[in-house]
DNA sequence: AGAAAGCGTAACCCAACGGTTACGCATTAC
DNA sequence: GTAATGCGTAACCGTTGGGTTACGCTTTCT
């Protein structure tokens, strides 16, 4: 058990600046395909497939809306990743402090494992 | 202000399964080039470059002991990654949490430039 | 001094990644 | 029904990234 695969997916979504804009954008609410890749120079192709690998990493829901795609942001993988983070970064007792994050780690967990569902493997444990 | 390009560094850093691991290894304690790359099954510089890349980022610290080299984690990054992570995951009221955490962040923000000290830039500000 | 140990760097190769244009499919508008 | 809009995918291309082997420099051992 521990934290595992994930953690890379999570952090190789966010390693990317025009994803990490994108995800900031969503902060403020939902936001279709095409406003959004409206406020990047590069292509509107480029941009979805951003969104896909957003999606695929769970950090972003998308809502069919007619003809239009309506992205929103799912704060789990952010708890989970952010949990991972704090083994680290303990300036002094920081773990208690974690408690509501780790319910929420293990709440959504489950729900955002991808349609195909590839395992765990089990390495990359925290110990 | 806020968070800027460090956060990249960081993410990208934290992106590889290998690099994770190191840092869980240096979770119980400073361990030599040689010892790290022992527990790999790569090649020693392929291991030595991603200690590189680690420096940079400044996760981690090198401290020359003899002709070994000395390896450390270094929290603050960590810390600064989590705040930014923070802005997204907040299950119910979580900022006001982080304030030891962001404190954190702006101690060791201004240690942690990279010698050359390229410039912030600006972008990819949080609001 | 000479040999060995410990690390890092350089040069090279292949896979992965992010960008582009061309295209296809569904949904709304006329 | 036909045109236009919205969005995703496919095919292609240059760049980046992580792996390898060969090499060089410094520090310890004998």
């Amino acid at each position: 058990m521990g934290y595992a695969f994930w953690v890379d997916e999570t952090a190789g979504a966010i390693a990317d600046p025009v994803r990490r804009e994108i995800l900031v954008m969503l902060r403020s609410g939902p936001m279709s395909a095409g406003e959004i890749a409206g406020r990047f120079a590069i292509s509107r192709p480029a941009v979805s497939r951003h969104l896909r690998v957003l999606r695929e990493s769970g950090l972003v829901r998308a809502e069919l809306a007619g003809r239009r795609r309506l992205y929103t942001l799912d704060p789990g993988p952010f708890a989970e990743l952010a949990g991972w983070l704090a083994q680290f970064a303990r300036p002094s007792g920081w773990e208690h402090r974690l408690d509501a994050l780790e319910t929420e780690v293990h709440r959504t967990r489950r729900e955002r494992r991808r349609p195909g569902g590839a395992a765990d493997g089990g390495k990359e444990s925290t110990a």
